[in-house]
DNA sequence: AAATCGTTTTAATAATCGTTTAACAATGGA
DNA sequence: TCCATTGTTAAACGATTATTAAAACGATTT
């Protein structure tokens, strides 16, 4: 279980427009990851900026990093966005999640 | 689906400790709601500190309120709650979310 | 009318946030 | 070795923003 501060502090570094593209592009990704200047293309984002952003996001515990060659990989932090989402949705409707979950597609 | 600013008010409404924590309670207490002097007793808020909070939430579409008598009852809306999860987590792992999301409990 | 419940407005305080430019570091290939 | 590529770091600039409390107000019930 996350504490009430990681969560917070994962949801203010997801506030953001360019981080919450970055993120939702390395969600979709997978743990594989993708290589930050394939981003910075894919976003139009400088280099520097997108470090910046980065370190937002590392600093949440949301993403990870690994050097590759020349390249370095970004992939999400699977089991933190889970545990925020957890966190957010715990014990919904005290327990009777069916309440408040759209309906199975 | 959600736009991406509404997602992004969303996040930075929840990223909030006060604000975090009226919404778990909102959501754990399901549709019916929960009366604001109710959330300020459990809370320790002051009344106004909570209603400021609370037009934030309302602001970024988190939460409704409706008048019964001297109350005001706040309720989590829940179609927010899960558009913004799944905006977080659309296509995740490319489709393939078994990768990402824990074994099933 | 009095008591209760909550909102709004105002004011004071404190804290950043995001971007760009330029310099720097590390890697790998010619 | 030298150079191109890939990113990070540092500095500086500009623009706001967030949080809380106090006081006055509105509305409702008894």
């Amino acid at each position: 279980m996350m504490k009430p501060a990681q969560v917070v502090k994962a949801l203010a570094a997801l506030a953001q427009p360019t981080r919450l593209a970055i993120f939702r592009l390395l969600v979709s990704a997978g743990p594989e990851g993708v290589a930050a200047g394939a981003i910075a293309k894919k976003l139009k984002v400088s280099p520097a900026t997108l470090s910046f952003h980065f370190r937002a996001l590392s600093h949440a515990g949301l993403v990870e990093s690994r050097q590759d060659g020349r390249f370095v990989y970004y992939a999400a932090n699977f089991t933190v966005m889970n545990g925020m989402v957890d966190y957010l949705t715990e014990n919904c409707c005290g327990g009777n999640a069916e309440m408040c979950k759209p309906p199975a597609k």
